[in-house]
Formats: C-alpha cells, sequence, structure tokens
DNA sequence: ATCGAGCTGTAACAGAAGTTACGTATTGAG
DNA sequence: CTCAATACGTAACTTCTGTTACAGCTCGAT
C-alpha cells in the first residue's frame, strides 16, 4: 500500500475522518450511531455491537448496516481499524508538538521543540517505569557475586559505558564489551551462571545483541535489558526489561530518557549499597586524580 | 507523603499503573502477557484473548490467569476498565503520566526522586538557553569549513563521543580527541585558525581541558563550550557558551540534560542543513562495523 | 385513500469467544 | 534421588456475540 492515490479503503484517512464524510449518505438511525460514535471516539466503537447500540439508542442491527455503509466487511473488520488507528496515535504521544506540526509552518526552531519532548519523555519513561522491575535490576546489580558486563549497539554501546563507570565506583567487579569480534569473543568464553550481561539494544535492533543475548543465557547467565518502548527482541531472553521513550526533536531517537533511567538505577543501587558505596567512592577519588573529571 | 498503604482497586489508578505494579508478584509467562501489553498499550488489550495471547507468545488461559491475579473478574471486565480509561484520557488530554505520579508512584525512593529532578532539570536547561547561544553554535556547526574535534572527560567525554557520531552523519568532517596525550598531541599539531573545537568540561574541572582551551585559541581556533551552570573556566576562551543544570537524584551529577542540549543541537543542525543525504548514511553504516566505542 | 419503497426493530441462527477442568512438564526442597 | 508444589498448555465446554432473515412501520406519491 505505497500508492498516495485517493482510495476507496476505509483505513485509509482514520476512521473518524470517514464518518464525517459519509455522515450525508446515512438514514437518521444511523447518523445517531455516527454521533455516538464521535461522542466519545474510540472507546464507543470498541465494545460490542449491543454496547453500542444502546449507547445510540438504536438497534444491533443498525449499527452493522452503517458500518457495512461505511465499507467495512463486518464489525470485528471495524475494530481491527480503530485498534490499529490507537496504537498509530499511542506511538506518538506528545500531542502538542504534533500539534504545532500541523499548522503547516515549521515550529518555532529546535529548541522549542525539545522543550516540549524531552522533558516529558523523560518523564514519561520514569512514571511508566514498573517498579518492580527496577526493584529486580537492583537487585540483581547489588549482588556482588555477579560479574556485570554491559555492551550496546554504535550509539547505545555509550551508555553501557556509562553505566560501567558508574558500576566500577559504586560496586566493581564491571566491564565494557569490546564492539569488536575479536576481543568480544575472547570475553565471553568464560560465561556462565555468575555473570550479569547489561545489553542496550534501541531501534533498530541489531542482531549481535540478541546473538550475544542467546549466548549468554544458554549458559545461564543474566540479562538486564535496556530498550526502546517498543522492545528489543532480547526482551523475550531478557530478566528484567527497562524500556524508555525515544521522542526526539530531530529524526534520530533520543537517548536522553534511556540516560535518565541509567542514571536512576544507578541512583537506586546507591542507595541500596550505601555505605559500601560511600567508602569505595573515597578510594576512587584517590586514585583517580590522573584522570580528572568524576 | 510516606503512606504505604496501597489500595485493593484495580481500578483506582488506572490499568497500566496497576500491571506495573503488580509485575513482581507474577510468574514468568504472565510477565510476557504484562509487557506484551504495555508494549502497545492500550491497543493490544483491546482484541480478543487469543490475540494477545499470540503476541505474547503464551496460551489463552495464561492471560487469564493474569488478569485474574489482576484482580479483575473476567476478560470483559478488564476490557470495560481500559476502555473507562480510555475514554477519560480522551477527555483530558493533560498526560498521563502526572496522574500515575501522584497516586501511583511510591513517594519515596530512587525513581521518585528522579522524576522530581531529571524532567524539570532538562526543561530548566533548555528554559535558560539563551537563543542566541544556540543560533551562534549551530552557526559555527554548520561551517563546513570547519574541521570538527570533540573532547570532554571522563564521563563528560560520552558526551563529545554523542555529539560526534551525529556530526559524522549531519556532515562529516568531525573527530574525536582521544584520551591519552600521546595521541591528543599528535592530533593537535596542526590546529589552526580553520578548526573548531566542541568542549565538555563539568565540576570538578579538567587541568587539561583547560590547557588544550588554551592552545586552541591561541592558534586562532574557536572553542565551544559545553558545561555546568558554575562554568568551567574554560568559559572565558570559548566563543559560545552552553551551560546544563546537573541537578540529579544521586550523589554524583546527571549529565542528562546536557545530553538533552547536544541532542537540540543536532537538531537544530539538520534543521539548517536539510536532510541527512542519504549516500552519507549508507557510507556511515557500512564502516562503522569496525568502529570501537572509544 | 391506497400503494410502494425504504427504514427499523425483533427473533432466530451460526460461529467465535471466554472460561474451566485436566494432564504434563518443571522446579525446588528434603 | 524422590516427592510435592507450582506453572503452563491442551482440549472440551458454554456463554455470548455478530450476523441474517423477516415482519411491521413510516412517509411520500399517485
Amino acid at each position: 500500500m505505497s500508492n498516495p492515490d485517493h482510495v476507496e479503503e476505509p483505513h485509509a484517512v482514520g476512521v473518524a475522518a470517514l464518518i464525517r464524510q459519509r455522515l450525508g449518505e446515512c438514514s437518521p438511525a444511523e447518523r445517531r450511531v455516527a454521533r455516538a460514535l464521535l461522542a466519545s471516539y474510540p472507546a464507543a466503537g470498541l465494545g460490542t455491537v449491543a454496547a453500542l447500540a444502546e449507547r445510540a439508542e438504536v438497534s444491533g442491527p443498525t449499527v452493522l448496516r452503517f458500518l457495512s455503509r461505511l465499507g467495512f466487511g463486518g464489525y470485528p473488520e471495524f475494530q481491527r481499524a480503530l485498534r490499529e488507528e490507537l496504537a498509530e496515535r499511542e506511538t506518538s504521544p506528545l500531542s502538542a508538538y504534533r500539534a504545532a506540526e500541523r499548522t503547516g509552518a515549521p515550529p518555532e526552531g529546535a529548541l522549542a521543540r525539545s522543550a516540549a519532548t524531552l522533558p516529558d519523555a523523560v518523564a514519561g519513561t520514569l512514571a511508566e517505569l514498573p517498579q518492580g522491575e527496577l526493584d529486580a535490576a537492583v537487585r540483581l546489580f547489588a549482588d556482588q557475586q555477579l560479574r556485570v558486563t554491559a555492551a550496546g549497539g554504535r550509539f547505545s554501546g555509550l551508555l553501557a559505558h556509562y553505566l560501567v563507570l558508574h558500576l566500577m565506583q559504586v560496586r566493581g567487579g564491571s566491564r565494557l564489551l569490546p564492539r569488536t569480534p575479536v576481543e568480544r569473543t575472547d570475553m565471553l568464553v568464560d560465561v556462565g551462571r555468575r555473570d550479569l550481561f547489561a545489553l542496550f539494544d534501541f531501534r533498530r535492533y541489531e542482531e549481535p545483541t540478541l546473538a550475544l543475548a542467546r549466548e549468554v543465557t544458554s549458559r545461564g547467565g543474566k540479562v538486564v535489558l535496556f530498550t526502546d518502548r517498543w522492545l528489543s527482541p532480547v526482551a523475550g531472553l531478557a530478566e528484567v526489561v527497562l524500556p524508555s521513550r525515544v521522542e526526539s526533536p530531530s529524526p534520530y531517537d533520543s537517548f536522553v530518557p534511556a540516560l535518565a533511567l541509567v542514571e536512576t538505577l544507578v541512583a537506586a543501587l546507591i542507595d541500596r549499597l550505601g555505605p559500601v558505596a560511600g567508602g569505595r567512592l573515597k578510594a576512587m577519588e584517590a586514585a583517580q586524580q590522573t584522570f580528572g573529571s568524576d
């Protein structure tokens, strides 16, 4: 379906628009269905035929005839269209940005777009984060028996690196998996039950990361996954999944929410390991003067 | 603020919040249902049980058991809750996370601290950013005549790396300055009027970075500085200064606002230079495999 | 006033959906 | 190694849903 021509298909421009467009050709009772539908838009159409009929104060068959007139083959088909439209809309939840986008003129500039998207993305990511998942992740990272290895893709690898830099100070026993296959395989020979992997996999998901996850889990290692809200395929293998939003002011996905999540994890880890981390902190600071920035 | 009494009512705080809250008490297969549900919320829950089961790669009864554990009497009841929530949200387009923030999230803990500090820090950073400074920075980075070199400290170097990865795709002629003194001096021998340096210097400010800035400016090179709100001493030498907030949920400073600023700069740069050339993108992808992550 | 055409609701049907019971596999404890 | 408890899927069942056929009604035209 890649032709931009006008299509008779109902799904072309959205169900709501279709209803308004064809409203003229409808009978009185059918019009009541349309109004009931538009009154509380997708929700009213996601229940049963009988419920919608009652809300519109018509009979069931009238609802069916109405939908048939719109071009739908049946009620399930209509609901499917509604759900698909809903899924589309949910993926870009920032109505403010989209509204500005629709007005034709480009938004006030990148700065305004950032201000509109990034704080919400961070807040949303943290709000949607399952408390249990974070707790589970903290429990794993706090286990000093486990050796932690972090890995990611070209961009997300920086998040892995950032996590490792913090873990080194908080609990030790952490390392960053190199991106070259040679060094990588060398580091993976002795992976086993005592290993915890922090994997970062964002759209477009990388095959090597999935392969890595398979290898690790097959050997009894555990995986904590940082991914976007569409969930990398690694999610199926991971013990803990931490999703982030990726809405961005640019065409590229944003890593700001994901970074916020990493820092939150580190903060929670410090909360749990408290005194231990404090002592290590002092030691690291002493040994760190040749490096510089904390 | 610290009342640990959570209401047992399923519909009290929204279905999504309920799922996240009870995720800990669920069996592995049930957790997969929860993830599938949250991945494309609420659409995935508005189809049939079989469809949701297939999406989660579990059986139908597992879906039912999961919902039963959440306190729902049956699938229809669950869908009704979903639709009611949807109707609620449609009427008040305010962000869903606000409500979840007030009712669902625990009053204490790292997650709550992050939710309280990071979004505001990002918003504040962007709001306090002088539009003129951003414009000036964009003008410099958009100048293809200039060779861009990015450098930073142990942690902030990751931001420099992130900026370079984007610049390579957007405009080319960009490189990351190594952190070892030997390679560093080697890269600096021919610095001159045609050079632009993106320096990242955060508390505690690094002497090497200041020295670098002195060397660069003395040879006629330009400096754009990313720093915290207390301003690195490099600020005196920089042509453009971009300060970020650093409030954090942990004892360490946060780089989330700074990353947001970098992404904003990239977005503005893309606005100015137009869409990224497809050829450059392909070439980058081909060459990326030999790359290591710092 | 009568006829006819189009709406609309009632009732019965077929099918799909949710639900439940049961058996197998898996895990952890003793 | 054995046993028990839990987790999970398969299959049968039952309810409810969407659908269709049919009959009554309204309204305009002749």
